[in-house]
DNA sequence: AAGACGAAAGTGGTTGA
DNA sequence: TCAACAACTTTCGTCTT
């Protein structure tokens, strides 16, 4: 059964409702990523096409057509897990608070009111008073027990604040949390500040979940030097062994192709010039985002959608000269038809 | 006039003695 | 700890469209 909402741009989604005879939500086979694909029957604002993806990894649906990035702050609508009878699907919507690692205590905590009365709005008698004062003394120092506690209050609200601004997926959020609790374990964070070692974590998530961001990105919304960020995802990824894979151009390519507005055959083509620099060897030890847009460049260029070097250098984070370099290395290595 | 090009000097971080 | 180094940036003058 389906319900047709309004999404703000204009354009008329689908949403998934779960209802009984939703067939996905009993059949074992189906992943998790198949039942999430909600946009059907959509049209693309650019050409028309009706092929849109919803890619949940990235928060992004985009046009399979012309490479239109439609939403790119896509909600996770569905339900926490699959279920598999009336009594769990009921359980499972996302409804309520989950236990998640991005609330310091996972939402459950107590408050004994500041006020001397008891629960029929008596006064408590003096001779208890001092009884209770102890009692709600106790009870602040064991709700956010330690340093420890306090710690991690604070920084998991300072973690949702910039990964929101980021627009980043749950998935990518609960992972950062994850290794912000397992360097707070160790003891890592003295030393540092609580915003370094959040930057960080999250820095670390969104690469190891392939939705790299660069650090200017990351230092530009949370109140961190880019160095800083830099260093202490190193310190992190060093202590906490966390291996991490060089960022491939590619991974930049979607995102930046988008915003700068090239159809899908540019990216594409990016990709495929990407490709044949990394065999070469062309891209190692060079800054990826950079790569990534002398890729875009020049596919561009090829296509005749001709972007200007100051417009991709703008959104890729990087300087014209950077992008001049390295599609004259690009140019000059490989071989592709048609002379610039 | 805007964009592309390239030289030269400067910056921040890594490496190896 | 320091110098050498590679990648990248900043700045600026010149050429091209």
């Amino acid at each position: 059964m389906k319900n047709e909402i309004l999404h703000d741009s204009g354009i008329l989604k689908e949403e998934n409702v779960l209802l009984d005879e939703d067939p996905i939500i009993n059949d074992p086979d189906k992943k998790r990523s198949d039942y999430y694909v909600v946009e059907r029957q959509t049209k693309c604002p650019e050409c028309g096409s009706e092929d849109l993806i919803g890619d949940y990894e990235r928060a992004e649906i985009f046009c399979t057509e012309c490479g239109l990035v439609i939403d790119d702050n896509l909600v996770d609508m569905g339900p926490e897990w699959r279920a598999f009878d009336h009594e769990q699907r009921d359980k499972r919507t996302r409804v309520g608070a989950p236990v998640t690692y991005t609330i310091h205590d996972k939402g459950l905590s107590t408050m004994i009111d500041w006020r001397n009365k008891d629960i029929y709005g008596r006064d408590i008698p003096a001779r208890n008073r001092a009884q209770w004062h102890r009692l709600r003394k106790w009870q602040r120092k064991i709700r956010i027990s330690s340093s420890t506690e306090r710690n991690l209050a604070f920084a998991l609200s300072e973690l949702d604040r910039v990964s929101s601004r980021l627009g980043l997926p749950r998935s990518v959020r609960e992972s950062a949390s994850v290794i912000y609790r397992s360097a707070l374990e160790r003891k890592l964070i003295r030393g540092r500040s609580i915003e370094g070692v959040v930057a960080a974590s999250l820095y670390i998530a969104c690469r190891r979940c392939s939705v790299p961001r660069t650090l200017d990105e990351i230092s530009e919304v949370s109140r961190v030097t880019k160095k800083e960020v830099g260093r202490t995802y190193r310190f992190l990824s060093r202590e906490l062994s966390i291996k991490l894979m060089p960022t491939s151009p590619i991974d930049y390519v979607p995102r930046f192709a988008s915003e700068l507005g090239l159809s899908s055959e540019a990216q594409s083509r990016a990709i495929e010039i990407i490709e044949k620099a990394m065999a070469k060897g062309l891209t190692s030890g060079r800054g990826p985002n950079g790569v990534a847009a002398a890729a875009l460049y020049v596919a561009s260029v090829l296509l005749t959608e001709r972007k200007t070097q100051r417009d991709v250098a703008e959104i890729a984070g990087v300087t014209e000269v950077t992008i001049r370099n390295r599609y004259k290395e690009l140019t000059e290595n490989l071989d592709m038809g048609i002379t610039l």
